[in-house]
RNA sequence: GUGCCUGUAGCUCAGCUGGAUAGAGCAAUGGAUUUCUAAUCCAUUGGUCGGGGGUUCGAAUCCCUCCAGGCACGCCA
């Protein structure tokens, strides 16, 4: 249990005994700067109204009680706050659980529950453009909070490996494969297909990986087997655009637990199944011969389309077997990432999980807003079929992975962002993730410089170190260090790991202050040189675990 | 037309479940290194929180309205 958890207990407690109140919301920050003082408590306002009661004299009726408590150290009321100072000793113990404890910084707010976290999913027809790295950063570290925070998750993948756009691509790389062999003058590429040059190197590998393919697809041409050859041409490239994908996430440090098979819903009947149980709830209507699943029972705005008249099953209905399948391998929490162009997709998504009967609770959609590339200033318009995008593993390669990540995670979803590519990579050694990384590599170099002089904070006993002497700039690391899991569970409750970002920022930013005003190795004092030691340790392997979170490098020097 | 998102410092944004004097970075200006990495630190300049109304002890935050920008709107994915 963290410290902001154990006061608010406390102070529940306490005004419950002392005032018969127990629904009174207990707010704990940190005061403002020029206040000396570890943490503010904002409770008395609240009970205030509650009691008619002046909530200067309620704070200190309740600072009495406090004053009962070993952990605390001081108290000061000021304008209604009640502002407490924890005890020196207190802070050392904790400063050791931080080295010692490697659960220190994870929780058991998520008790477990099994959550699903859906993002990327792209289409396998092309490569992963820097709107879907947004995605795939965000989702990561989203999905290592509530790791943290003690839930159980599962990365996802959706695979739309069926349908008309799979089924363009192949016919896209077929018709390249043609060309290349002077089966056709020129490709002859569906309107709709894909245009991009990528697919005349799909078209070049396959010979690569399989020596017969020409004579094989010459041959069937010739018994007009055109439906087998359309699914050699749709498969291979599915498969081939997968493994980029996944080579590209994976320099990105991300890995998915599970790609879930859209083709797969079908095949094992899912789809079908699905769309009998909203049958026979009467919920699906058939009208100019198409099927269509009324959802405005639910609260969308019109009834959506789930088989055309010409017998295809579109997109929505994949999804809700997909949505259905979820909830029946026993996900208690389901989260959704979504494209900005998808916001009109929450109320069909809900709509689902309505008529089958489940807990919409259960559901959360995030939609990730636009990125809008700029080059030089000016908006890029982007397109797959059209080939002009900036692909993901460009930016990996001009601002590296770290710098990528970052920049994606430090902004919350709802903000439209703007991503100048030249500015991006002009501006690699301004990138704030540089600032954070710089404070690890001080840190680290601080243990080398101590091993160079021969100290060695682990050959002490942890009660031979001396905390009696705090300086205010110490007090702040190690009370955020303290605040770091209830940190990480705001973040994972909020889903947000921009909130989680800056609060890395926020700690990066005391150390490096305090780096500055004072010395960690002293020749003359070995007290004082033992206490920052220990300090420094613990902030070494806090910032090693926020890091692991956001999935950026802690590089040893820089 | 309807729905969703956005509007905060010159620029990019944080803060939005109401609470102490609205915060960072970049840019601009001035300063800090005999001693653990200056990719750092300190100071200064910069704000009618899009406009207007309302709710209350208190509003950037909640409600209403208007303005501006972006995105999406039934046989598409």
């Amino acid at each position: 249990m963290y410290i902001i958890q154990l006061l608010n207990d406390l102070i529940k407690s306490i005004i419950k005994d002392k005032y018969g109140v127990e629904n009174c919301e207990i707010t704990i920050t940190k005061p403002p700067e020029d206040i000396n003082f570890d943490y503010a408590i904002n409770v008395a306002f609240g009970l205030s109204k509650i009691l008619k009661k002046n909530p200067v004299l309620i704070a200190n009726e309740l600072a009495d009680e406090l004053k009962k408590e070993n952990k605390i150290k001081e108290i000061n009321i000021e304008k209604g706050y009640i502002n407490i100072l924890l005890d020196n000793e207190f802070l050392k113990y904790e400063i050791f659980k931080i080295i010692n404890d490697k659960t220190y910084f994870k929780t058991n707010t998520g008790q477990n529950k099994k959550v699903n976290i859906e993002f990327v999913s792209a289409n396998p027809v092309g490569p992963l453009n820097v709107v879907n790295g947004r995605a795939a950063a965000f989702g990561d570290t989203l999905a290592n909070l509530l790791k943290y925070s003690g839930f159980d998750v599962h990365k996802e993948y959706y695979v739309n490996d069926f349908g008309r756009q799979v089924k363009l691509f192949g016919k896209s790389i077929e018709e390249r494969y043609y060309e290349l062999h002077k089966l056709k003058e020129k490709a002859e590429i569906p309107e709709d297909g894909y245009k991009g040059e990528y697919l005349i190197n799909i078209a070049k590998q396959i010979d690569l990986d399989r020596e017969n393919t020409l004579e094989e697809v010459k041959n069937a041409l010739e018994l007009k087997q055109l439906h087998d050859i359309e699914d050699f041409f749709k498969t291979y490239g599915i498969n081939y655009v997968l493994n980029w994908q996944k080579t590209t996430l994976e320099n990105f440090g991300v890995q998915f637990d599970e790609w879930f098979s859209e083709k797969s819903l079908y095949e094992n009947n899912e789809v079908e199944n699905v769309l009998n149980i909203l049958k026979e709830k009467n919920l699906i209507i058939e009208e100019d011969g198409a099927l269509w699943f009324d959802t405005t029972i639910f609260g969308d705005d019109k009834k959506r389309v789930v088989k055309k008249a010409d017998g295809e099953f579109t997109y929505f209905a994949g999804d809700i077997a997909y949505m259905n399948n979820k909830f029946k391998r026993g996900f208690d929490i389901i989260i959704n990432i979504l494209g900005p162009d998808h916001h009109g997709y929450i109320k069909r998504l809900e709509a689902i999980v309505k008529a089958l009967g489940y807990n919409e609770n259960c559901v959360k959609i995030i939609i990730l807003q636009q990125v809008n590339l700029l080059q030089k200033g000016e908006k890029l318009k982007m397109s797959k079929r059209e080939g002009r995008l900036v692909l993901l593993d460009e930016l990996i390669d001009t601002v590296g992975k770290d710098a990528a990540r970052y920049y994606f995670v430090m902004r919350n979803p709802n903000s439209h962002l703007d991503f100048d590519i030249e500015l991006a990579r002009e501006q690699s050694d301004k990138n704030p993730v540089y600032y954070i990384q710089y404070a690890y590599a001080r840190i680290c170099n601080i243990f080398n410089f101590a091993t160079e002089k021969h100290i060695f904070v682990e050959d002490y006993d942890f009660q031979e170190i001396d905390f009696s002497k705090l300086e205010k700039e110490e007090r702040r690391i190690i009370t955020f260090l303290l605040d770091l899991p209830a940190y990480i569970d705001e973040a994972a409750k909020k889903f947000s790991p921009s909130f989680f970002v800056q609060k890395i920022y926020e700690l990066v930013t005391i150390f490096h202050f305090f780096y500055n005003k004072y010395r960690v190795i002293s020749n003359d004092d070995k007290i004082t040189t033992l206490k920052r030691l220990l300090i420094m340790k613990a902030l070494r392997i806090s910032l090693y675990n926020c890091f692991k979170i956001i999935g950026i490098t802690p590089k040893e020097n820089m």
